[in-house]
DNA sequence: CATCTGACGACCG
DNA sequence: GCGGTCGCCAGAT
């Protein structure tokens, strides 16, 4: 399985913006669903510039582990995403791409 | 090949 | 709101 399509869509969610893992994969059509985003996620490559701190879990929270999660919060109240009792407020931050960003996954 | 393991989320009590 | 169960499915063991 091939992540780069998630890696595509989580490079585009714009600074102070979020995007939920069921979100990444409905946009997608991942095969299995939120639990494939988090898989992706997971296995982000680095130096490739993808903000993975911009992606969190239904209700905007942070469903990443220690010591991972206290610089996901860091990197998002750095860049203007207020956390309240550790959550993201969805209805100021979600993000809503636009259709030319949601190229779907597509099987050979 | 058999199991286990999740950066999930819907459901239910 | 909270914890437990269950479906999901690619990777790891």
């Amino acid at each position: 399985m091939t992540w780069d399509p998630v890696y595509k869509l989580v490079k585009q969610i714009p600074r102070g913006r979020v995007l939920t893992y069921g979100a990444v994969a409905r946009i997608l059509r991942l095969p299995g669903g939120a639990r494939s985003a988090g898989r992706a996620m997971a296995a982000t490559p680095q130096g490739r510039g993808i903000p993975w701190h911009r992606v969190v879990g239904e209700r905007g929270r942070l469903l990443i582990r220690e010591p991972y999660a206290s610089l996901q919060r860091k990197l998002l109240e750095t860049e203007g995403v207020s956390l309240i009792e550790s959550r993201v407020d969805l209805k100021l931050h979600l993000w809503t791409p636009p259709r030319r960003a949601t190229r779907k996954v597509q099987s050979a």
